[in-house]
RNA sequence: GGAAGCGUGGCUGAGUGGUUGAAGGCACCGCUCUCGAAAAGCGGCAGGGGUGAAAACUUCUCGUGAGUUCAAAUCUCACCGCUUCCGCCA
């Protein structure tokens, strides 16, 4: 959510930044709207004030005709309120709607474009591996190996199931664990967070109204989450934090559901894309300025970074642009894992900022040393998400009689430096 | 799931229709006193919005929402949350 005021007073840089992210939105009925909604808050205002005045005159020692009369003054004055009031509701509704669909402002340095074909390449790292035999994707090779079972999780699951299995468990908990570890070094606070989150919330981090279609719902209106963002950023909701706790660096765990709407066609095979998966999230929250925001993100970036560095598989590195970016984000990098069956790098962690655009949403401001409150900054990042890394994992390092060789730091997690059958 | 009770400021706790945004206490921040500290005394201390250059004026918020009333923290209804007891349960 952007300050109405700034709409205002920057309306062309409003509208720049939507026309960079593609979105639509008319930001001058929105000024002609809130025009009105300033005209009747002042009448609905100053009716309340006549009000608030007269009820405290009857508070006293009233003459008995004086008091009837004022009565009878009141109860016009209670009806034009009403009225008022009621036309105040109707236009802050249409208002809040256009508001939730303003878009947060990209960044200079993000890169013009339509879709994530624009996105721009930043750097790449790593050997691709050559392999002396026609390498196999995951499923063959994890399905050899007895590490997953496809067939069953459809049965059990439905669509995009699957169960991990002996060493497909194993690893899955050899990289928590390793990543538990490498993490925590960068002084997070680990947090397990919850999936079923509030509706109102979705709201916060910019999930809903937009994604509505991708979140899984429960029939108490709770909707299951799709990234522990969401709970971990609604975890200070409504609160103000003392700038001596600043920045919040939080490491959250979570299951994390999405329904995968529009995208039935994609990825239909194998644990690139499934409904059920777990992910551990970097959070940080930071002061309001924009050279911090900047600086936690290039960190949390980084650290993404070191990780897959220390796996030691391929990477790209890139800035998503304009067009390919969702409606909150200031600035995102994805990183981007080599596959070698596909011969292509796919996603595996994404890093954004949004200034102060998600704690407007969520309330959650902080005290500066001289006691002004500010709307905080929030940045999120993946640290690590499975079953995807698996993909990439078992792609790159297999060998040619179908084992897996196990990155040296998980190994000591997973007790072995070969998964065979 | 059933029953009873309860939701007031950072905490505690008064307040059952009219100068109550809310007494008192604690915590916190200034100042006085002191060599310093403690104690004591004095003062300050919620957040949001509107108009305004500012001073200031004004409005909203006592779990949330709706209602009754000229007027609601106080009355009614719904919802949410908490506590205790029973039931069920990893």
């Amino acid at each position: 959510m952007l300050d109405i005021k700034f709409i205002r007073e920057n309306k062309d840089i409003v509208k720049a930044g939507a026309e960079k992210k593609h979105i639509e939105v008319d930001i001058d009925v929105l000024i002609v709207l809130d025009d009105k909604r300033l005209e009747l808050l002042s009448r609905v205002e100053a009716l309340r004030a006549e009000q608030n005045k007269a009820s405290l005159a009857m508070g006293g020692n009233v003459e008995h005709a004086v008091r009837t009369q004022m009565i009878e003054e009141m109860r016009i004055v209670k009806d034009e309120l009403k009225e008022k009031e009621e036309a105040l509701r109707e236009i802050m509704k249409e208002w809040k709607e256009l508001m939730f669909r303003v878009p947060n402002i990209p960044d200079m340095s993000v890169p013009e474009g339509n879709d994530e074909d624009d996105n721009k390449e930043l750097k790449v790292w790593g050997e691709k591996p050559v392999f002396s035999f026609e390498p196999k994707d995951h499923i063959e090779l994890m399905t050899a190996l007895d590490m997953v079972d496809f067939e069953r999780g459809t049965k059990v699951h439905g669509f995009r199931g699957y169960f991990l299995k002996n060493d497909g468990a194993l690893l899955s908990w050899a990289i928590w664990n390793y990543a538990m570890e490498f993490f925590l070094k960068k002084k997070f606070n680990p947090f397990i967070a919850p999936a079923i989150v509030n509706k109102e919330y979705f709201y916060g981090t910019g999930h809903l109204p937009g994604d509505a279609e991708d979140i899984f719902q429960t029939q108490d209106d709770q909707y299951l989450a799709g990234t522990s963002e969401v709970p971990m950023m609604a975890y200070h909701a409504d609160e103000i934090i003392p700038y001596t706790e600043l920045p919040k660096r939080y490491l959250a765990f979570s299951p994390c559901y999405r329904r995968e709407a529009g995208s039935h066609s994609k990825d239909v095979k194998g644990l690139i894309r499934v409904h059920e998966f777990y992910k551990l999230e970097q959070l940080i929250l930071c002061e309001a300025s924009h050279e911090e925001s900047v600086k936690f993100h290039e960190e949390l970036n980084r650290n993404t970074e070191e990780f897959i560095e220390s796996l030691g598989i391929p990477y790209q590195q890139v800035a998503i642009c304009g067009g390919d970016m969702k409606g909150a984000h200031v600035k995102s990098y994805d990183t981007n894992l080599w596959v070698p069956k596909e011969g292509k790098y796919r996603e595996i962690a994404s890093a954004s900022y949004y200034h102060d655009f998600q704690t407007r949403r969520f309330n959650t401001r902080y005290k500066d040393a001289n006691g002004k409150i500010y709307y905080a900054h929030s940045l999120n990042a993946t640290a690590i998400p499975t079953p995807r890394i698996l993909v990439s994992l078992v792609e790159n390092f297999q060998q040619a009689d179908g084992s897996i060789k196990i990155p040296e730091v998980l190994q000591k997690y997973i007790g072995k430096d070969t998964i065979t059958k």
